[in-house]
Parts: structure tokens; sequence; C-alpha cells
DNA sequence: CGCCCTATTGAGATTCATCAACTGCGGTGG
DNA sequence: CCACCGCAGTTGATGAATCTCAATAGGGCG
């Protein structure tokens, strides 16, 4: 099965489960406090490409990632594109919007997420000073990652920005495939991302292929062979 | 007054004055809701380039501007510089951190800050849903515009970069000066906020004033003369 | 079985960085 | 008061990194 299908029966053969027992694999510790919003959710299912809000939407629901992959980005009228961030499954967003969403959400893949009134949020969160606390703490770790992409996008080559980016994943990716990464994102959404063209996207990855850094069994998935050297590479190693 | 010599003495002959009555000049909304925190915070001064937390550090302060300038900036262990944002009279500052600063804050000119402890900040955040909903408000907009700043270093050319830097700046200044604007900060920082070189961005500024955009009295002003154009530019306009 | 979409590879153009020289202002000392 | 000094900024020449345009390859779905 295709990437497009494999991803989407996985999605399709956990979702039911995951939804079920109501937790979610790589819990964000955001979970906990936030569990009583699951009773008020809808899960939601979105097919690759489709948009789940548009910036400038009313933000009436915020969502969890159960199953697939969601990109959030900002697109200016000429057509260019830049994402924020890809968010997977345990991920929360939507949450820190204001009265407008400012950024669009679309879906990277087959995606399975439970969407929950904002109104119900914002009660809890006046109620519950722990839930204040977990919204805080989502919203500082957003802008916390946030400014170390403006580091990657303004100060790294694109094969460090490639290797960061690999690195990153690996630390949110369950350690249970070794160091393979499974990568819902096309080339083009890592471009995006990465700030670059797809074809730089390319030739960095077959780059760190031909140095034996990494493999890539498939199109969706980058194995790390080297972590030290990948390491070294998104650190500004020369050559 | 003219303004280089302007600034650090201007700075030097307004601070008593400004600390004296206790206001801030270009108040930020925000202020309101803080007010409070002014009867606990200390006024203090810090040079040009003089550090104000580091990255890492113990965030057991929050700052708000009187006059002056702020860097808050990220450096990566090769030196390499990435300003995340620029702080003028009336921002805060400092508020967003959770247990350490993730940035560092440095002096960009002579400035004079009030600084007031976290954990004043907190009480007041607890037990004033007001003061909750003005910090979230504070975090929501430097979200969004880390989010902005992204879009520029990831897929705006150098010209656009320091139109939309020069049009941002002239939205956050008084209109007093017409379209005068004041920088505070040196060419290299500048370079370091858009993700260039000092060089590049000194080339973009002559090619602006040489199609009579801008011009540019002297190092510490710019004075924005076509900003039709300048909005163009900005946009992505060819030439 | 073949088409379509996505990814890869190649060649050339462009932008931006680098290295280097020079300028000008503001401060300092004679 | 003038001359010099030093830093910040500007300009120029060159090269490297990345983008653009174009052709090719591969895999999954109809």
């Amino acid at each position: 099965m295709t990437q497009a299908l494999e991803h989407h029966d996985a999605l399709a053969r956990h979702a039911a489960h995951e939804v079920a027992v109501g937790s979610v694999p790589h819990a964000a510790s955001a979970d906990d406090a936030l569990f009583p919003l699951n009773a008020v959710s809808t899960v939601l299912r979105f097919g690759r490409n489709q948009t789940i809000f548009n910036e400038g939407d009313d933000a009436r629901y915020s969502y969890k990632i159960v199953e697939g992959g969601v990109r959030v980005c900002k697109v200016r009228p000429d057509g260019r594109r830049q994402i924020a961030e890809f968010l997977l499954p345990g991920d929360l967003f939507g949450f820190e919007a204001g009265e407008e969403h400012s950024l669009t959400a679309e879906a990277l893949c087959n995606v399975v997420v439970m969407r929950c009134p904002r109104k119900h949020v914002e009660r809890l969160s006046e109620e519950v000073p722990n839930v204040r606390r977990t919204l805080m703490m989502l919203l500082r770790r957003e802008l916390s990652a946030a400014q170390d992409h403006l580091v990657m996008l303004g100060r790294q080559s694109a094969r460090e920005r490639l290797a960061s980016f690999l690195l990153q994943l690996a630390e949110r990716t369950d350690s249970d495939n070794g160091d393979t990464l499974d990568l819902p994102m096309g080339r083009q959404d890592i471009a995006d991302f990465l700030g670059l063209t797809i074809e730089t996207v390319c030739r960095a990855l077959t780059e760190l292929k031909r140095e034996r850094v990494i493999t890539i069994p498939n199109r969706h998935q980058v194995v790390i062979r080297n972590m030290d050297a990948l390491e070294a590479v998104a650190e500004g190693a020369e050559v």
C-alpha cells in the first residue's frame, strides 16, 4: 500500500481504538488537564489537502490530532507559502487563536481529529486554574518553537535546515520504529516549511543519502543511519 | 533635535522625566490591566549592547520599555545570530517566559526599562481575570508576530524583507514625525533581524533611496517618501 | 498496462554572501 | 580649534548557494 493508502489505513485501523480509549499515543502532557474536553468533542476526518480552517476564519473550534498529520501555514497573495508547523498525532491546535485563526490548517494526508468548541475551552480555562496553566504552556511552547524556526530560516543553510528538520521529527516520533521516520508530508511541504524549493530539498536529501547519514526506503520514510553525523550537519559542520 | 546624538542624549535627557511622571509615551493597550505592576517595578538603565538577560537565565523578572530600544535574539554556538524582535517604548517583554528565558535581551542603545518581579505578575494573573486575558493576548500577539516573521524569512527576497521591516516600524511609530522613522538599531541588527548580511541591507537601502522610495537623512533615520511604492516592494512587485 | 502525480536530476541564471577597500561622522587629544 | 582616530556604514568585485526551467524517473491507481 501506498503511502496515501497506507497512511490512511493505519489511520482507519487505529482511529477507532484511540478514540475509544480516549487517550492519545504521544500524549502531550497537556492532555491530562484538558481531558474533560474530550467529552464535548466530535471526531472528524479530513482527506489529503483538505482545509480544516482558513486564516481569518472565526476561531470557533480547537482540535487535537488523533491520527495523520496537519500543516498550518500562511499563504501570500502571490501564492508563496510558508508552513509554520507540522502537527502529528497527539498535537493540539487552534487553541492559540484569538477571535480569528491566524493560520490556515490543512490535512497532509487522511487525518482524524477531535474537534471541540472553543467556548468550552474558554469556560474550562476560566474555571480551572490548571487548564489555564496548561493553555499558557501550550502557547509558550508554540512561541518557542516559532523562535527556533526563525533561527533556522534566518541563519541556517539548506543542508542544515534539512538536518534540523529530520532531527526535530525524530524527537517527536515514537522510538518504536528505531530510527525510522515517517514523513506524512510531501517534498513540497517540507520545502515550504524550510523556506526552500522542492528541488533543493531533494538535492539535500540525496546528498545526505550519498554520505550515508540517512537512507530513504521510500518517499514517506527516512532512516537515520548516523545520528551524530546528522547532528553535526544541523549544527553547521563544514561539508 | 537631531538624532544620533539625539538618540542617546535624548534618552539620557528624557529618561528621568518619563520615569518621574511614571507614565509611558506610546502606551500599549495592555498597560491598563497591568498598571498595578508599576507599583512593584524598579526603573533600570542599560547602555548600548548591554545584556538585560540571557537565554536560559531564570526568568525572575518581566520588563517594560520606557525609553530606548531592545533586541531579543538567539545566538548559535558558532555565533550566528537571529533577532526575533525589536522592542520599543511601551513594549513589554519577559512576560512570555516559562521557568527560563527562551531568548537573550540586549539594549540597542541607552535604554530605560521598568522591571517587575514575575511572582507579582503571576499572582496578579491568578487573581485578576482581566490580567490573565491581557497576558494571553500578549502571548498571542507575540506568536502572531513570529509567524509573520517566518513568512518574511522563508519566502521574501532581501528587498521585500527590508521594505516590510520599514513598514512594520512605520506602523509602530508615532505619527508625530510624519513619515520619518527612527532606527534605534544599527545595520547589523537589521541584518540579523532580516536574516541577511549587513552589506545586503545597505545595498537594499541604497537601492530604495535611488528609486526615491525613501531618503536617509542619517544613519538612525529613514524617511518614507513613497508609501505606496514601499508597500508594493514589500508585496513583491517586480523591480 | 499505462497514465498521472510526485520526486529526482541536470544545466544555467540569479540572488545573496564574502572579502576587501574606502568613506564619513563623531569623538578625542594636542 | 584643528587634526586625527576609530567605528559604522557604504560600495565594489567575486564566488557560492540556491532558484528556475526543463527533462527524466518511479510508483500507485484506474
